[in-house]
RNA sequence: GGACAAUUAGCUCAGUUGGCUAGAGCGCUGCCUUGACAGGGCAGAGGUCACUGGUUCGAAUCCAGUAUUGUCCA
């Protein structure tokens, strides 16, 4: 007689009774590899493929859980997308250029960066890391090529750290699509970004004065711009009509302007001052004739109502230079200081310039502070013979103003007027917002964030910063024969002179001896907005402009995840580009992750010290519990470090894999899934499924886990196999309904390893292992085919809808029944006796044999009552 | 000051187009060594759904207002 065949199985106890983790994720992060299982695979077409635009994150930035949060995210999305058998284009890049590399390197081997020291090839890999004792001498001197040379060294290092923290992770990245913002083909696309921009009427340059911090020391952009209350005070000052010396009163937070004074002006509509609008007034000390003017930015009930105009206090003292036309007196260096001016040459005029310079001699040099405590003492004491009395009499009160700061800055922005690229937004503004509603955002009120910071957009973006290790502007200017440089006639490289370092490198046509020369040339110092290179994620991966064939099967891509408060930059300029460079969104939906907050609720930051690492926890719980920690937030929502979340998902993992060794580890002879019950528990699975992937389609992780978890628990672990495990032991029924039984448990556990995968992808690879690879031929569970109801539908359907759940909920009761009686759920029972309504009593029957066995019951009664459909009471006696 | 969110059990959170007695996990209490599982199982206690008013046969859910918290922008 032939053999019948018998399911595959394993022998569970030659398993380690405990699911080691961490040795797992090292021996199957080493298989998908193998497998190559995340690779990307580039003949196939846009359609077939799914494309992640992957945040590149700041590496010199510090690691912290909530790294792992979002990028996960990420992750479920990409795994479910995988299993539904697209081809996934899923890269890495890492943000490297900015300023925090350059404050990180200069801190870690304390060096500066200066233009004036000479290159040294090679001593960028001899320095050390800083001693504490080498900290408290100067630091180390480095030429600017150097200093990149060192930035890169030091982000390399960085980068692994990272990288090692994402293969642990499990995040499913081809490693092949690997890219940093700051290496040659980053460089090229930024600069080709620039090309193609200034080709096509997006860029100009202006000198007007802008947004600039004098610690950096470099041009700041509106989206780097935060306000903070910054303490003050409102000082009131007299100045004197230049005609009669009428006496008027201003009030001033920065009275250190008075000698950058250039103007007076009130609201043309104020009684008080009408008279005087045309009029000079002369300001205190420094005796310059400043013309009055009519202006209705001005707030007739704040201070006195009359204001002077610097250059520059503010910005309304900028809009109000440009508009009136008024003279520049600028006062304050770049470095933040101020500068030497001489009082009596041209545009300096004053009625007794001797005196006005010997009192500048006293903040000329010094610190906006200093200077300030300067002239207030002399607004206090000093009173020029022209002036019928001091111009400080009151005391001044105290403010706490609002005022603008570099977000990375420590003193408020200065407006310093010098010539930096801007790219044209504000003419764009409603186009952008169409842009932004064709992307889908999820949560879907993102978007409006996205909407009001572009409709509130006040400057258009400056790109050029005064940085060294960042993307240097591909440009050169022509130098005219009196040395003077020719800004108006830029010249533009080669395409394929790029990447160029126009201090290193040389326009087509000219030689070396020509830089810097009379009639020569001279290379752009400047960088880009590292916003300006990160905005080109999505071309970067799809080489646009390089590779066509590449980008058009790449590019928009499908999804862009980042965090909430990034979206008026990274989302922001990214839009922009890809509206600017081809009219098309560059992604078609925004995903957007909530923050981590610590158990008080409040912001993870290096600087409150509450930052939580990764590590301790993989160590701790498993990757896959902190990954299913992290799929338990919904997108968009703000959530709290919860260690209890990572214990219950190492529960979880623990359920699995003795799930797994149950039901692996029975035996018997192959047979269809044929019992009514086996047929019902398939039907709730194919529900499951259903329920499942509308919930990804719905790219909600967080309920697709739910119904996952609440199915694996509720379905399989608590109800089937306590009702079944009797019949697969084989004892009780025919060798059919072992086998159906068998084969329903395989399937079931099949189907929901495969639900469990895009969330724990170590534990669901290790029990498809086992037996499930084999069945399937699916070598790897994360490349097995996502389930659907039409993949189960070679399985029948039951002949009763109910008869599994009647059955389960029999169950419960039976098992309620003895904990009530405080007995275990293996106390044999010699009567069992089962109440329900007489259809439910109908239902029940398709289980019956199944649940006399779970219940260890010698005889049972079936007892009709008038319980409602499905309710089930249980009565019944114990051996003594 | 404006916009956007949130407020449900001791804690962390679900709760679909309004629909039976509002759920889960953790924690707490009790019981149970069960032929996968003590890193477990079964059960129990625990809630005026922030507040006020409205719409409705019916509101945690919709509307208006108030309070509190958070975020973004001024």
């Amino acid at each position: 007689m032939e053999k019948k065949e018998q399911f595959l199985h394993i022998d569970p106890k030659s398993l380690p009774k405990h699911f080691n983790g961490v040795d797992a994720e090292s021996k199957w992060n080493t298989f998908w590899d193998d497998q190559m299982v995340y690779k990307y695979d580039p003949s196939k077409s846009r359609e077939e493929t799914f494309v992640v635009d992957s945040p590149p994150p700041t590496v010199s930035g510090s690691l912290h859980i909530g790294h792992v949060f979002s990028y996960s995210h990420t992750d479920f999305l990409t795994r479910y997308k995988r299993m539904k058998g697209f081809n996934i284009f899923y890269p890495m890049g890492w943000d490297d250029n900015g300023l925090p590399t350059e404050r990180r390197v200069q801190n870690y081997f304390h060096v500066q960066c200066d233009t004036n020291t000479p290159y040294v090839p090679g001593i960028a890999d001899t320095i050390e890391p800083a001693t504490s004792k080498r900290r408290k001498e100067r630091p180390q001197l480095l030429s600017r090529q150097n200093f990149i040379e060192l930035c890169v060294r030091l982000t390399h290092e960085d980068e692994k750290v990272f990288k090692s923290l994402w293969q642990r992770l499990a995040l499913s990245i081809d490693w092949d699509q690997e890219y940093t913002t700051i290496n040659d083909h980053s460089r090229r696309m930024a600069q080709y970004s620039f090309m193609d921009l200034y080709k096509k009427g997006h860029l100009f340059m202006s000198d007007a004065p802008n947004m600039w911090d004098v610690d950096f020391q470099t041009a700041i952009a509106q989206a780097e711009v935060e306000d903070r209350p910054y303490p003050g005070h409102f000082y009131k000052l007299n100045f004197q009509l230049e005609e009669t010396g009428q006496v008027i009163e201003i009030a001033t937070t920065r009275p250190e302007l008075v000698p950058a004074c250039v103007g007076m002006t009130a609201h043309p509509d104020d009684p008080r001052f009408k008279d005087l609008f045309g009029k000079k007034v002369l300001t205190p000390l420094f005796g310059v004739p400043v013309v009055i003017f009519p202006s209705e930015e001005v707030d007739m009930e704040k201070g006195t109502g009359i204001v002077m105009v610097c250059t520059f206090g503010d910005a309304t003292d900028v809009d109000w230079w440009k508009h009136e036309k008024l003279p520049l007196r600028q006062v304050l260096g770049r470095n933040g200081r101020f500068v030497n001016v001489e009082f009596g040459t041209e545009g300096w005029e004053s009625v007794d310039a001797d005196q006005a310079n010997t009192y500048y001699e006293n903040v000329g040099g010094k610190t906006i502070h200093s200077a300030r405590v300067a002239i207030v003492e002399m607004l206090k004491n000093e009173q020029p013979a022209w002036q019928n009395q001091k111009a400080l009499v009151k005391d001044p009160e105290k403010t706490d103003r609002m005022v603008k700061f570099y977000e990375k800055g420590k003193k408020p922005l200065e407006y310093i007027p010098a010539r930096q690229w801007f790219a044209h937004t504000l003419k764009h503004k409603e186009a952008l917002i169409k842009k932004g509603k064709e992307i889908t955002w999820h949560p879907e009120f993102m978007q409006k964030r996205f909407e009001i910071w572009t409709e509130n957009l006040l400057f258009d973006w400056c790109i050029s910063r005064q940085r060294f290790f960042g993307v240097s502007i591909p440009v050169w200017y022509p130098m005219n024969e009196d040395g003077t440089v020719d800004f108006d006639h830029p010249i533009l490289p080669e395409e394929d002179q790029l990447p160029v370092d126009p201090l290193l490198h040389l326009p087509k046509g000219y030689t070396e001896e020509q830089r810097d020369q009379p009639g020569g040339f001279t290379g752009e110092r400047d960088v880009f907005d590292t916003w300006f290179t990160s905005s080109m994620t999505p071309q970067i991966s799809s080489k646009w402009g390089q590779d066509q064939d590449r980008h058009q099967r790449i590019f928009p891509a499908d999804v862009r995840p980042q965090s909430h408060e990034i979206i008026r930059t990274w989302a922001f300029y990214t839009i922009l580009k890809a509206h600017f460079h081809e009219d098309k969104v560059p992604w078609h939906h925004a995903i957007i992750s909530g923050w981590v907050l610590d158990p008080d609720r409040k912001k993870m930051s290096k600087s409150k010290g509450n930052v939580v690492t990764p590590s301790q926890w993989f160590d701790k719980y498993t990757t896959d519990a902190v990954r299913y920690w992290s799929a338990k937030a919904r997108l968009g929502v703000d959530t709290t470090f919860d260690e209890s979340v990572m214990k219950n998902g190492l529960r979880l993992v623990t359920k699995i894999y003795n799930a797994g060794k149950f039901v692996y580890g029975q035996q018997g002879t192959k047979h269809p899934i044929t019992h009514e019950l086996d047929k019902g528990f398939i039907q709730a699975i194919r529900n499951l499924v259903v329920e499942v992937g509308a919930a990804f389609e719905d790219y909600d992780h967080a309920k697709a886990l739910d119904k996952v978890e609440i199915g694996f628990w509720n379905l399989l672990t608590d109800s089937f196999i306590e009702l079944v495990k009797n019949r697969a032991f084989g004892n009780g029924g025919t060798e059919e309904e072992r086998g159906s039984a068998i084969a329903a448990l395989h399937l079931g556990m099949d189907i929901l390893l495969r639900l469990f995968a895009p969330f724990l992808p170590y534990i669901t690879e290790e029990v498809w292992s086992w037996v499930a690879a084999k069945e399937t031929n699916e070598s790897s569970v994360h490349k097995a085919p996502w389930p659907t109801a039409e993949s189960l539908s070679n399985i029948e359907m039951p002949s009763d809808a109910n008869s599994f759940q009647y059955a389960a909920n029999c169950l419960s009761a039976i098992h309620k029944f003895k904990a009530t009686a405080q007995v275990s759920i293996g106390k044999p029972m010699t009567n069992l006796i089962i109440k329900a309504n007489a259809k439910t009593l109908e239902t029940i029957q398709h289980g019956l044999d199944d649940l006399i066995l779970a219940a260890r019951a010698a005889t049972h009664e079936l007892i009709p009552t008038d319980l409602a459909d499905g309710e089930v009471e249980i009565e019944g006696e114990f051996e003594e």
